[in-house]
DNA sequence: GTGTCAATTGACACAATGTAAAGTTATCGG
DNA sequence: CCGATAACTTTACATTGTGTCAATTGACAC
């Protein structure tokens, strides 16, 4: 775990990263394509990932570090109101998942055969919720939250409305812009589960 | 293609159906377990469809014939108003989803590796969007669309909400039953997109 | 110089898809 | 009853990608 360790180490990662977010990732993207592009051997891969999966999971949490999650978490808690965290935590997420987009896909696929990428994508998912829920009980303490949702009902919602298919659909299918989801799920989400 | 092709194909399609369905299907169903579960050998699979993908699209054509998808969306076509006719499609497909759960996940899956599972799935999105347009076009054509939304991007919103992956995070992960998915999500589409 | 450690090289086991060829069985026309 | 045909079985094999293993190289530290 010297120096060199770390530096291949890092090279492998971001060559992940490279190689699933570059068009046409998303699968289709095997460990001699990753080591090709960190240029070391596919056996220096697995000196520090011992598998595809475990890759997968280390690369999403470098993004994370990356893209400083935490600081951009941190500017949603400091929403001033409910409605205000709402807001920003759409606007977080909406700028967030265009970077983790080809590493989520490639995590969300291989989720269906390998049960560790399974419970790594279910723990992501499981943090989104989270902050989706820590929103909603803002808009709950305020009591503007539309009397037909409780808390538990409300995150649901809004958690769902945040899928990455969903995002996919919109802005890679259906064309709108990166700008556009973000304001018009904003304004749906504020009109479906607000007074 | 005399009568006992007929009956193999068809035992090879209700196998490829039952092993996707059963708990923990989604992927990982092999050709060999199909073949097991028909009662015949896995190349007699082969003599009937030329690769797993094709054995997957035609599962979902024979589903929905079993189904009756055709009578399921005359009824929809049958609405009084625009209104009736998006409950209507929501109530169609929150019937509809959990018996093509299954066999959709594995299609899903596949068309990350393999363009024709690709062009299947996208076949039959957009003839989900479409069921969405005419919808929201029923809409339009009484001036109930609320005025931030035209025919393309309601339909686009009315088109994600309906999603796969929605359905599954919010009955399979959220715990809501069928019965709730279709009530709460009728009530969403109408509250966003009409006046 | 020698030991250590990361990386390379090349070989292999394994699982799954898909191909190919030879043999079996049932049915049907004569 | 015979022989042809078509579907199915059995066995073998090619291919691709993951993951393992062992021997070797090369640099750097002591």
């Amino acid at each position: 775990m010297s120096r060199e360790n770390n530096e291949t180490r890092q090279k492998v990662l971001q060559a992940t990263v490279d190689a699933l977010t570059a068009p046409g990732g998303g699968d289709g993207v095997r460990m001699s394509d990753i080591a090709k592009i960190a240029g070391v051997s596919r056996q220096a891969v697995y000196l520090h990932f011992a598998s595809r999966t475990e890759l997968l999971v280390a690369a999403t949490r470098f993004l994370d570090e990356k893209l400083d999650l935490d600081g951009r978490l941190r500017v949603v808690r400091e929403a001033g109101s409910g409605k205000d965290r709402l807001i920003r935590y759409v606007h977080f997420w909406a700028e967030y998942i265009p970077n983790i987009y080809g590493v989520a896909s490639a995590l969300m696929v291989a989720r269906n055969t390998d049960e560790a990428a399974h419970a790594a994508w279910d723990d992501r998912m499981s943090a989104l919720r989270s902050g989706c829920e820590a929103a909603v009980a803002a808009c709950l303490e305020e009591n503007i939250l539309a009397p037909e949702w409780d808390l538990e009902t409300a995150t649901d919602v809004f958690w769902s409305m945040l899928l990455v298919p969903i995002w996919e659909n919109l802005t890679l299918k259906c064309g709108w812009t990166n700008e556009l989801y973000k304001e018009r799920i904003s304004v749906m989400v504020v009109t479906a589960l607000l007074k």
